[in-house]
Parts: C-alpha cells; sequence; structure tokens
DNA sequence: TTGGGTGCAAACTATTTGCATTCGA
DNA sequence: TCGAATGCAAATAGTTTGCACCCAA
C-alpha cells in the first residue's frame, strides 16, 4: 500500500500523520496479515528505523481503537494486529502460532443464537484452531 | 460437584489428587462458570485458604493440559478457565468483561472451510462480542 | 507559540521458575 | 522412604505510564 493510501486511511480514521505512524502502518497494511508488537518492532529495527517500543505500543493501541487495524486475542503471550479489518474468521495453527485468515464466506451459519437482553452484537469471530499432522504426533 | 465426582474426574484425567488441587476444582465445577487465576485466588483466599499464588497457575496449567478444564484466551489481560470442557462456544459482554456460554447447539454452521493441508481441526470456537445498550452509548 | 507526539526508562501485572520443604503412596 | 507437590520469592515478559523534549500547525 502506498503512501498515499495509507494517509487517506489516517484521515478516515481521524489519526494525526506522523512520521513514526506512517513507518508503522506501512508495515502493518504491507500486504495482509497479522503482526504481534514485538514482530513490528524487529521489522522496524531491521528496516533502520529508531521508533520506540513505546510509541509502537502506544500506536498500535491507537490504531485498534481508531479502528484502523483489528486486535486478534488468541494467544495469551502477544497481542496480534490485523490489518484487515473486514468481517473475517481465522485458523489459529497451533504448532506454529500462526494466524491465518479465512475467508469472508467460507463460514456460514445456520442458526445463530439469541443475544441476551439489552445487547447487541458488536462482533462474531470463528477461531478453528488447527494441529499439524506433518512429523510427529504423540508425546 | 461433590468430592466424590472430582476424584473421579482427578482420575480419568490421570491427575494425583491432592488437598490443594481438590480445593481448586471444587471452586471451578462448583458450577458452570469461567474463572480467571486472581479470581480463583481470591476465592480461596476468602474460604480461608492459605494455597499459594504459584500452586494455583501451576494446578490450572495442569488442569488444562490434561484437560479438566479449557482455558479461554479472549481477554489479553488474564486467562480465563472454562469448567465446561464440552464443545461450546461464548458471548463476550464487552462493558463488563463477563464470559457466558452459549449452549450447543445454538450456534450450526452451514458452510465451513477448507483445513489447511496437513492440518487437523482441533476446535472451532465461536466468539460473539455483545454490547450492552443499558445506559450511555456515545462518548 | 503550544499542544500533541515521541522516546526513554521505570513501573506494573500476570505468569513462570528455582529451590528448599513437606506430604502422601 | 522417596518422588511428587507445594510455597515462597525472585525472575520474566509484555505492556503501560510519567515526564522531558521536540516538532509541526
Amino acid at each position: 500500500m502506498e503512501r498515499g493510501a495509507i494517509l487517506r486511511k489516517f484521515d478516515a480514521c481521524d489519526i494525526q500523520a506522523t512520521s513514526q505512524r506512517v513507518q508503522i502502518a506501512e508495515i502493518l497494511f504491507e500486504k495482509q496479515q497479522h503482526m504481534s508488537a514485538e514482530q513490528l518492532i524487529d521489522r522496524l529495527r531491521a528496516g533502520g528505523s529508531g521508533v520506540s517500543k513505546a510509541t509502537v505500543y502506544n500506536t498500535l493501541n491507537l490504531f485498534a481503537e481508531r479502528g484502523l487495524v483489528k486486535e486478534c486475542i488468541v494467544d495469551p503471550e502477544r497481542r496480534f494486529y490485523d490489518s484487515n479489518t473486514e468481517m473475517h474468521h481465522h485458523f489459529f495453527l497451533i504448532d506454529s502460532g500462526e494466524l491465518v485468515d479465512i475467508p469472508q464466506g467460507e463460514i456460514r451459519f445456520s442458526e445463530l443464537p439469541d443475544v441476551p437482553a439489552d445487547g447487541q452484537i458488536d462482533s462474531v469471530e470463528v477461531l478453528i484452531k488447527i494441529r499439524q499432522n506433518t512429523a510427529e504426533k504423540k508425546a
């Protein structure tokens, strides 16, 4: 995604553009992906950027809050930030800790539960955990 | 759930019964619920038990590993342990941080995605986030 | 000029670990 | 008796916060 598109996204989400925020967004929106703060910091460092840890965390929180990215809680060790904010679901590859998108439309419900009184659905997320068969299986 | 049933569960999961483990299980299986380590510790303390923090964490990990309880990751702040290990889904009440079971059968899929090559489904979890309408709504 | 953004380091919190002690089969 | 379980405290890791500094409108 080129800078122009990022700036437009910022604008749409009421996010002031700064050098650091653009750097972070450029990595996040490079492709459809799920990154943790740490992975992002590594990428920044690898690219020679000196953005601080605190700024990365603050920025990711800001992005998530403003709806620029989606926070995915699947691994208690770290939060993932998903550059795809469309309603969609995930495979979680247990062995690699990787999160993979399930394209919209590949899951459909034939029945959904009644929502508790006074509540409205904010989101519906399906997480399918996958275990690899590749190598060993037994302990 | 009475002690006998707990001991039987322990046996089924190959967990050696000890006083602390039984105390913890008694609270967890008191009813169908989701507890965090901290809530559990509070309950133990309230009941006059002196089980240490480390033992609670170690025990919860052991229980989860052996399939006695299900670990639910929904809030990055804390892990919940679900005394219901049946395949089932959850409502997450955003405002209260509460996790509520969706009875088995109230969600049905009409379409599920293909599983990545060499993988097998470990679990399918649906999380429906609910926002309350009760009081205020706007910032 | 002036408030928001940034960087750093210290603070925090949930969880894990090492090790000596205790308990139970 | 002897290994497993426990308790404590210290260690760890991810994330947040306080505060001084800097930049752009």
